[in-house]
Formats: structure tokens, sequence, C-alpha cells
RNA sequence: GGGCGAUUAGCUCAGUUGGUUAGAGUGCUUGCUUGACAUGCAAGAGGUCACUGGUUCAAUUCCAGUAUCGCCCA
């Protein structure tokens, strides 16, 4: 109705925050559990609480986005809910970093002071990860936020350990676990940095006893020698059988050790003879457990020598290798050293050399659990996307090994085991103890540890939704529909709520896990803080806008896998939201006076290039719909992408200018005008899930310009258009396919015979059958239009013109006369590359239609095609030819 | 050592059940301020689909092996 203005540019900063608000106002992403819809639901893989936003949560966050978007415009009550994890360790060497430059500790501090420390700094900075989600444009339920520490969801921790324990199925062990000994806590496996670094390995000469021979140990690590406590060789190794059940004297303790036979040991290794030191190094622990070793520890928790290592008792870890070594040099043990690369692992927080060190834990017992988590993934349940990520899954529940749950920390769900010192009962309990109910005494201590992080989040899709409590939220969202992750924690995280939801729902969390990418540099190296190679989603949404930020990642991550990006490579998006508001801008400049007659109605196409872009329309808003079903979200974006740049921009807007322009004074063609109308409003919903804010801006705009009240008030739950079917016209689209080779190949001979770009070029064109010439006929003016031709003869008698550059296409033969213009040897050229061409795809056609068993093997519709194939090439040749010897008469 | 992937244009990647003139984006070359967009338009150059075998009438596509790279686990 009313001309609007609108840049020529899209300036994404100018209108971001705008919508941010209105969709949060709007409340357009709560879900109802009430609204009797069909519920899609899935819920975030909560984000740590330190955790800042990087592109790999911008590339998770943005495909669960895309999804959830879709269903919502597509009659779902649609639920995605938000939240982030406590993150017991990372959170904890904040806080007390934070308290290092205060010149204090924790433990000057004490637990209770500690831990309102931390609530505090959450308080300041827990949303911080949930604000950068929104600056992203994700549609969460944002009410529905949850953090694992929530009073919820802590009973939803206490009420899982109480059963399992009252189940048999939690027990407390001793165990090696990865222990750090500046942070004073034991570490996950995944908490851990595995790096190399260059070490020695040492080769220690050990006496038999009660003989003159020695046996030689290589060893990376010889200050453990304090703690071993037996040798080991490996049973099929024919230098050592004859010492096996004899015993070995441990230099510098005089200690005796038991010389066993275990196929662990790798007779290639070092000289084949290992050193068992059960107290410190996992292996070696297992070893132990099956020859029933003494497990001697010889560290403080501060990885100083205790006790038990004699005269280095006090001495570091460190320095006790140095001394060890230097003693043994000494006293002639030292048989040699070698330059070794020796694995190492680190905190991953104050990178600290982790000890394996060997303590009282928590453990859950996980055979039981696997089970129904294990038969889900073999019998399809539970579907991995990509399907091969099933083989990792099962592959490690064919291993499963029990889970250690306890921390050596403050901050997260305290166990609930409290000990009796009077009569030294174990009691477990969801309420807090202070009475020991055996014998009455109050001298009650609660268990010091607490739960490793991933104990709260094994139980997210349910914890969530308020379990244990029945709520309505619970029946209507569980289970959820689909989860979005990583392949890095299909163990830690997606395997245990699978055993989690068979276990407290008896029902799986999920029927489908899609594993996506992993986001990596220009180089391919993972992206990480601690290499600094990451790209901040904060800066690209600053310089390139969210949906360049969004539309980029989704068309550059195929599906399963990793996308490699560099921060140009977000031009890509930004191109693309500017070409969308450029497209939009030409339309919206030209609906002057334009009236919708009917919101609902859609158009009937006259003119050919209507019906074609109708038919593409159509077919690409039904294969978006079948990407989306099927999580093939990169082929929906290019799909999507390819249609609305090249078919409508390119092609379909360039035809269609001349019948909408109001300034010639000529009346612009309503028909033409609805069908733009129409694309660009399907279109931005087809778009909406990838580039959610400058869809919804020119969503809006569009509705004003022609005067109307969208049909709702907002993009996000506008419902994406239903094309019919009946616009796809498979005939049609041909045939426009050869007007567009047909103007293709004009524009080629402009540009190679430097026909100047703003003269028109006369043409003739000769097409080889009636119906090419009818084609050609009905499309004449968009020719002329888009090849800038003057005068055009179309004559399937043609001849052709004296010094004409010639094209030949299947259907046409294309002269352009360029008299006193034409370059004989660049024509000439022209011809015969197109002629070598065409002769070598003739030849290789020729060579199959010889063949007898191709004719007699291969499938009839194949061999016909061949055949089309074979005359088409034979015949352009032929002009070709033809037209190559007449340029020798000139 | 075990497992899982990858190898297609200079770069980043598509290529759905074997038969396409092997595509896109980006970079490069050339020409264009054409009344939406130079974040653009048009044209062009550029590939023995890693290598070796096998299955097949037919292999970039299926199978095996080799090489190189990556990830996970030990």
């Amino acid at each position: 109705m009313s001309k609007i203005e609108i840049s020529s540019r899209f300036q994404p900063e100018a209108i971001e925050d705008k919508w941010r608000k209105a969709w949060e106002e709007g409340k357009y992403f709560k879900a109802n559990p009430d609204s009797g819809l069909p519920v899609f639901s899935i819920v975030i893989p909560p984000p740590n609480v330190t955790d800042i936003l990087h592109l790999g949560h911008a590339l998770n966050n943005t495909l669960q986005d895309v999804l959830v978007r879709y269903k919502r415009m597509n009659g779902f009550e649609t639920e995605w809910l938000p939240g982030y994890d406590h993150a017991g360790i990372a959170t904890q060497v904040v806080v007390e970093k934070q308290l290092s430059r205060e010149g204090t500790n924790r433990h000057k501090l004490g637990r209770e002071k500690f831990l309102e420390r931390v609530w505090e700094w959450k308080e300041r900075n827990g949303n911080n990860i949930v604000n950068q989600l929104k600056m992203m444009g994700c549609s969460c339920d944002w009410e529905r936020t949850r953090f694992t520490m929530d009073d919820q969801l802590s009973s939803a921790v206490l009420e899982v350990f109480v059963h399992l324990y009252n189940k048999g199925l939690i027990y407390r062990g001793k165990y090696i676990v990865n222990w750090c000994p500046r942070c004073h806590t034991s570490l996950s496996d995944d908490e851990l940095e595995r790096n190399e670094k260059n070490g020695h390995l040492w080769h220690i000469r050990y006496k038999i006893k009660g003989s003159d021979e020695t046996l030689v140990i290589a060893t990376t690590r010889p200050e453990t020698m304090l703690g071993d406590t037996a040798i080991a060789v490996n049973p099929r190794d024919d230098r050592y059988k004859r010492h096996l059940g004899k015993s070995a004297i441990l230099p510098l303790m005089d200690r005796e050790l038991p010389i066993i036979a275990d196929d662990y040991v790798d007779m290639e290794f070092g000289t084949g003879a290992l050193k068992v030191t059960p107290a410190h190094d996992p292996n070696d622990f297992e070893i132990g457990e099956r020859h029933e070793l003494e497990r001697l520890n010889i560290l403080n928790t501060d990885g100083s020598i205790n006790e038990n290592g004699g005269k280095f008792a006090g001495l570091d870890r460190y320095d006790a290798r140095k001394k060890v070594v230097s003693e043994l040099e000494k006293k002639g043990y030292l048989e040699k050293i070698e330059d070794y690369v020796v694995p190492v692992s680190e905190c991953y927080r104050c990178h600290t050399e982790i000890e394996p060190y060997l303590s009282e834990q928590w453990f859950v017992k996980m055979s039981a659990l696997a089970k129904p988590a294990t038969e889900a993934v073999e019998n399809g349940t539970v579907r991995f996307i990509p399907e091969h990520w099933s083989k990792t899954y099962l592959h490690w529940m064919y291993n499963i090994r029990d889970w250690c749950i306890s921390r050596q920390l403050w901050w997260g769900h305290r166990i609930p085991v409290y000990y009796c010192d009077s009569c030294g009962k174990e009691i477990v309990s969801r309420e807090p103890v202070e009475k020991c109910p055996g014998c009455e005494s109050d001298s009650i201590r609660q268990d010091e540890d607490v739960l490793d992080t991933w104990f709260s989040s094994w139980l997210w899709p349910f914890s969530t939704f308020g379990w244990p409590e029945k709520t309505k939220e619970l029946q209507a969202f569980y289970p959820t529909n689909s989860l979005f992750t990583a392949n890095e924690i299909i163990f830690l995280w997606v395997a245990r709520m699978v055993m989690a939801g068979y276990e407290f729902l008896g029902k799986p969390p999920f029927n489908h896990v899609l594993i996506h990418g992993t986001v990596r540099d220009s180089k391919g190296v993972k992206m990480s803080k601690s290499l600094g190679n990451g790209i901040d989603p904060l800066e690209i949404i600053n310089d390139y806008g969210t949906d360049a930020l969004r539309a980029t990642l989704l068309l550059l991550t195929p599906e399963g896998q990793d996308p490699f990006i560099s921060k140009k490579s977000f031009e890509i998006g930004r191109n693309f939201a500017n070409k969308i508001w450029n497209a939009s801008r030409l339309v919206m400049m030209n609906l002057d006076n334009f009236k919708l007659a009917d919101q609902g109605s859609e158009p009937t196409p006259s003119e050919i290039p209507d019906k074609w872009i109708l038919s593409r329309f159509a077919q690409t808003t039904k294969y978006a719909r079948e990407c989306f079903d099927n999580f093939r979200f990169n082929t929906a974006a290019k799909a999507i992408y390819d249609f609305f740049w090249r078919d409508f921009c390119d092609w379909y807007l360039e035809m269609v200018k001349p019948r909408v322009y109001t300034d010639g004074g000529g009346k612009p063609d309503d028909n033409a005008r609805f069908i733009l109308f129409y694309i660009l409003n399907g279109s931005y919903r087809l778009l909406h899930p990838y580039m959610p804010i400058v869809t919804e801006e020119l969503f809006q705009l569009l509705f004003k310009a022609v005067g109307n009240k969208p049909p709702k008030p907002s993009l996000t739950i506008t419902p994406w258009l239903d094309v019919p079917g009946s616009f796809i016209n498979t005939e049609l689209e041909k045939q426009m396919r050869f007007i567009q080779d047909l103007v293709g190949a004009i524009r080629n001979i402009r540009s190679e015979m430097n026909v100047p770009p703003g003269k028109n070029a006369d043409v003739v064109i000769k097409p080889s059958d009636e119906n090419a010439a009818g084609w050609i006929n009905g499309c004449a003016d968009y020719v002329r239009l888009l090849a800038k031709v003057g005068s055009m003869d179309i004559d399937e008698n043609a001849a052709r013109p004296m010094q004409s550059a010639t094209a030949v296409i299947k259907g046409a033969e294309i002269y352009v006369p360029l008299a006193g213009l034409i370059d004989i040897d660049l024509e000439k050229n022209r011809l015969q590359k197109e002629i070598e061409r065409l002769t070598q795809l003739l030849g290789k056609s020729d060579k199959k239609l010889v063949n007898d068993d191709f004719v007699k093997k291969a499938p009839e519709e194949v061999i016909n095609k061949e055949k089309e194939k074979n005359q088409d090439y034979r015949e352009r040749l032929d002009k070709l030819n033809k037209n190559l010897e007449e340029i020798v008469g000139w």
C-alpha cells in the first residue's frame, strides 16, 4: 500500500535486539503441557555454568533451534528446555582463584562460607551463558530454565542415590583414581588433558633372590619402585620362564618381590619385565587384583612421598625421582637410561600432572543398568544419526565398567551418606541425619565428598520436568524426541541418560540422538580455549549478524562431518542475508497500490516464468520438509539457498522486472506481484529456522507493504506454506532449462567475442524441431531481456549469416552475426574446443553402445537414454564441424 | 595395540539406493557503478574423484588391501 523506506544494505544491528525482546515478551517459545497438540520436546545439553559461548555451542544450539522452530511452525507444542550445570571442578577452581587473589583459600574459609561464595558467584554469572543463547536467537522455553543445583533437581539426585544404594547398586571401594595433587581431588577421565612429553626410560637391575642372576626392568617412573610389590612377565616369554615363582630383591628398599606371570605384560616393551605398583598405576592395580598383591601407597595427597617411602619420605615426587635415580646409579643398579616419549595426563584446570592414586571412592554398578540401554540401541528404539555412532555406543556398553561417582570437592551434591562415630553405622538418607538410628548417638558426620557432575546431568531429561514428582510437564514432555550432541560425550552423558531413563521411568529419554561434528579451525585443529584458535560467536554476531552466524554454520556443516571454519567463512551467511534483504527490497519497492485479495489464496500463474518459479518453489518446499524430517539440515539449507538465490533472484526476478516496474507509466501486472508476494512470504517461512531475525523483520515489512496484518503476530509461530503439489511441472522445468541454456550460450558468445555489455546483439536462432521452436517462441521476450538481444530471428530453416559466431546446444543452433567485428581465430578456437569436448563424450558413449554385454544386460531405460545422448552428441558435432568448415571461406 | 571416520577443483565441501556432460561456495582471470544488491551481475580457467586389485555390462558410488590424515579407547 504505502511506499516503504528500506535500506540498500541489511543492517542486522539495527533490528536484532528488537526481535529478541519481542519474542521473549510475546512468550512464543513457552510450551503449554495442556494444549493437547502433538508434542515435540528436547532438552538442551546443559553447558557448564562457567562456560562462555563458543562455536561448538553455537553449532549445537543452532541445530536444535532449527528443528525446534521448524516443529513449532508446523503445528507442534514445542518445548525446548534450556539450562546449565554446576560443573563441579570448573566452578570450584574459578572461585578458588578469586580467593587466592584475595590472599585466602577455601580451607581458611571453611566449607560453609566457601559454598556461600560459590553461590554468590553463580548468582552473578549463572545467566551469562543463557543470555548468550538468547543472543543467538535460540527459541528456548526460557521460563523453564533449569540448573543442576536447583532444589528440585537436587532432590532428584538424592532420590536416585538412595534408590540405587538401597538396590545394592552403589558401593564403596578402593580404586585407582586420577588425582590432582594441587586441586586435591579425583578427576574423571574426561577431565584430563593428555599430552606427550620428552622423558626417559630407566633400566633398573633387580637381583634374583638366592642366585647371582639379575633381572632388568625398564620404567618411565623410577620413583614408584618404592611401592613395588611384584615383578610380572608374560607367561609365554621364554626369557623369564625360569624365574617364575622366585623372588627378586627391590633395590634401595631390600623388599622381596614375587615374580609372577600375567598376560597383560607386553613382551616387546622395554625388557619384557614389568615392575608392579598396584597402588600407583591402574593396570598394575588390576594385576594386583588378579594375584592378590599388596597395595602399598607411597604418596601423600599433595604428591609427596609418605612414610612408606623410607628415607625418601617427605620429598616431592619429582625430587624423589632424582634422588632415587642417583642412589640407584651410585649403588650400581642402573643399567642404562634411554630417551623416551612418555604420555602424561594433566588436570584440565590447573595443568598439574595427575597421579594415579588409590583411595576410597563411591561407585555405581553398571552392568544391570546397562542392559536395557544396550538393547534400546541394538533394537533401534534409540537411533543414532549418523547411524555408525551406535557402534561406538555399543562398544562402550559391552565393555562397561563401574562408575566412580565421588569427587573430593565441596561444590556439588554432597553424598547423602552419614557415619556414626560411636557405632560405626553407615546411614543413607534423603534428609539430613542428626542422630544415629542404631545407637542414638549424635556424633554423626556426613561423607565429605560430592557427586560427579554427571550424576546430576544423567537425570537431565526428566529431573528438569519435575521428577520425582509426577508433574504434568513430565507427563507431557517426557520422553523427549531428539538429543543433539557431539560425539565426545556419547559415553559420559548420552549412554548414562539412556540408562537412567530406563531405570527411573522405564522409558528411554529420547528416540533420536543426532551427533554433529566438532568445529575445527581452517587447518582442521579442534578449536579450544587453550590453543587460542577459537572464534568468538559474539564477535561474529557483532561483525556479521546473528543470522549470518547461524546460516553459515548450517551451510558449512555437512551432516556427520566436522566443519572447518575461519572468520571469513561467515561472509557466506552475511551475503546471503543481504541477498534476501535486497530481493525483498526490490519487491517491496514495487508493490505500490497492490492489494492482497485474500491471504489464504494461491496465485494462478499464467506466464511461463510464473509457472516455472512456482514449480521450483513447490519442489523446494517439499524437499525441505523431507530433509527436516530426516535431520538433513545442511542439505535443506543448501536447497533453500539455491532456490532463493539462483532460481528466484537470478532468473525469476530478472524476468519479472518489466512486468512490475511502475515508473515507465505502465500498469504493473498484479498477477506477477502476487507471485512475488507469495514466494517471499513462503521463503521467509522456509528460511526462518535458519535465519530467524532477518526473516521476521522482512515478513513484517512485507505485510506492511501490502497494507495487511500478518496472519500471526510473529513469524516464529506462523505455519509454513503448503505450496500445492499441483504447481509442480517437471516438463516445464525442462523447458526452462533449455531456455536457460540458450541464454547462457548467447551470453557466452557476447562475452567471448567482446560484445560491449551495453549493446544489444542481433541473434539468429535455428531450433532443431518444432517443439524447440515453440518453446523458444514462447519465451522470446525473456531471452531478449536476459541475453540483451536486439533483433531475434527464430527460424527452423535459418541459414548461417556470414561472419557470425555460433553455438550449438541440444535443441538449437545460435548465430550471432558480427560482420567486421569477429575475431576469426578466436571463433575457430571456441569451436574446436567444443568439438573436442563432444568428441570425447561421443567416444565414451559409442564404446558403451558397441559393447554387447551392455546392450544385453543393462536396463532398457538406460540403453535408450544412452542412445538419445549419442544421437545428440552426433548431431551437435556435425553442426559444429560444418560451422568450422564455413569459417575457412571467410 | 583395539575401534571409528576421512581422502572429489588452489581452499572448504556436496554428490540419497551403482548409469549425471562429476557440482556448490570461496579463491583466481576477464568484463560490468545494467533503475534490489559491488555483501552484487555476467562469462571463463581449474578435477586420471588418494593408490592397487576385485565384483559388475557399467564403479566417485559396492568389497578387499595399501598409503596418508583425524578422532575415540587402552
